[in-house]
DNA sequence: CCATCTTTGTGCACGCGTTCACAAAGACAT
DNA sequence: ATGTCTTTGTGAACGCGTGCACAAAGATGG
């Protein structure tokens, strides 16, 4: 998958695992699913196949919230629909800003899957003055100079930055700055933020190149052509300066558009 | 952050720790920052805070790699971001199709990052007759018919996945039926692949309820008001059907169109 | 050539996460 | 009521990842 973490490590959420958390959303989009199709109860094996994990990691992780299920039947799709969500804290309402509307922004923005879980884009926020006023998926484009008064306004307590990596340091410290708690961070680049402050990244260059890295071992292995492929065929003695003709074709990377990650 | 595993768990690529893999691109980034910066060479305490870990996980990390340090000096900035590249698979050519040409399959094909790293965008695929053609990005959109086509004449094995969450299982298959082994998906479905084939996805959905997940518990722990928010006040004889009135708003979620992870 | 100082590379211990395997609990039939 | 069968919930073991703390290595200056 594609995701970096930023929390704060060993943070035990009442009680809750950090990696138990991150796979609730997966059962709970599972049970859904199963709950649309009016299927009344779901085994730990059936309902860990359907969310690709194995059954006792899903029991376990269940285990933390509660014993929610019945031993010979299994789980009740929608008490367990209900759980997850109260859990997860999806009964409630968020109001979400985004900051930055280019291409990746203006995507964000038309994406349906915010509404249905009570996320709602609050504001679309951009610096360019010539987007301001602009509606994309229906809402205006306000500028960056009233980002904290839209955040007062609104309550907002997320906010999800898809600017150039350049500005998104900035935008991150203002947002933090007028109660933001909470970031999901698409530009390619590491934030600060004091404590109390979470934030995940969304960085697609990255995901890339762990693919890259498996794909070329894989390569390797196969064919084992040459001098090994991937493998460090030399020694410590290597071209100290054998960079040179590979640096140059790196762009500014930490400068693109509010495209995507890179 | 935005991003789930679905790799195989335990498996030391060639001695390299799955998680050391993942921050290999993170430390080329803040290598390739210096590098331009003409920086001749940087400790592991400076790239670490660039990189946002801590010194020690950065110097045990490039231990994996081997001894390219030099104690009492640091790393040579130029033949790090070389070994690194080489080791990521990023001093070859990575031709990329991206499948599902929507709002963000259109937004990731205008990412500059692609091309700046290895990777090329080989091929726009669309299951629309009616995006036939049309250049995105300055780039023919292909009908998904071709598919097999394009990957063998490219010689792809990386394909993205950009399809609302019903096509993204079947486009899957054909992808790796054609030769694909990596693959990058954004649609919000768990897919299910034969061994030997890597999948990441990238889920804004997961990554906002985990977000808001923390931030019901900040809430919670700052103001426990009423019977205390986020937690579990009734027991094990909870009302048994009170998820009714929450499901009725879950709309079809893993329908919805070629725009990002639900 | 020796002493000092800086910084790497790593042995070790600890904690989280995963998995196995099974006892306990309940459903269901007789 | 009793027995059988299914499935949960969890104790325990194991392995990976992280961070500490320090010895070894090399630079630098006298």
């Amino acid at each position: 998958m594609a995701t970096g973490r930023t929390h704060r490590p060993a943070t035990r959420s009442r009680g809750i695992p950090e990696a138990t958390v991150a796979r609730l959303p997966l059962y709970l989009r599972a049970l859904t699913a199963l709950s649309e199709r009016s299927v009344p109860t779901v085994s730990s094996e059936e309902l860990a196949a359907a969310a690709g994990v194995n059954s006792a990691k899903l029991r376990k992780d269940f285990s933390y919230l509660g014993s929610y299920g019945t031993r010979g039947v299994g789980y009740d799709v929608e008490y367990l629909v209900y759980q997850i969500s109260r859990e997860l804290g999806l009964t409630q309402d968020w109001p979400v800003v985004i900051v930055g509307i280019g291409n990746l922004g203006a995507a964000l923005a038309n994406y349906g899957g915010f509404a249905s879980r009570g996320f709602r884009v609050a504001a679309l926020i951009d610096a360019d003055p010539a987007m301001a006023g602009k509606p994309v998926a229906g809402i205006p484009v306000q500028h960056t100079d009233d980002l904290e008064k839209i955040i007062k306004d609104n309550g907002v307590s997320i906010g999800v930055i898809a600017t150039p990596a350049g500005a998104a340091q900035q935008v991150c410290d203002r947002l933090v700055a007028a109660g933001v708690t909470s970031i999901l961070n698409f530009a390619p680049t590491v934030l600060t933020v004091p404590d109390g402050v979470d934030v995940r990244k969304v960085d697609l260059s990255i995901e890339l190149q762990i693919l890259a890295f498996h794909e070329q071992r894989k390569a390797g292995e196969e064919a084992p052509m040459e001098t090994a492929v991937g493998e460090g065929a030399l020694p410590a003695s290597a071209p100290r300066g054998a960079a040179a003709d590979d640096s140059a074709d790196q762009g500014p990377d930490g400068d693109v558009p509010a495209v995507m990650p890179a």
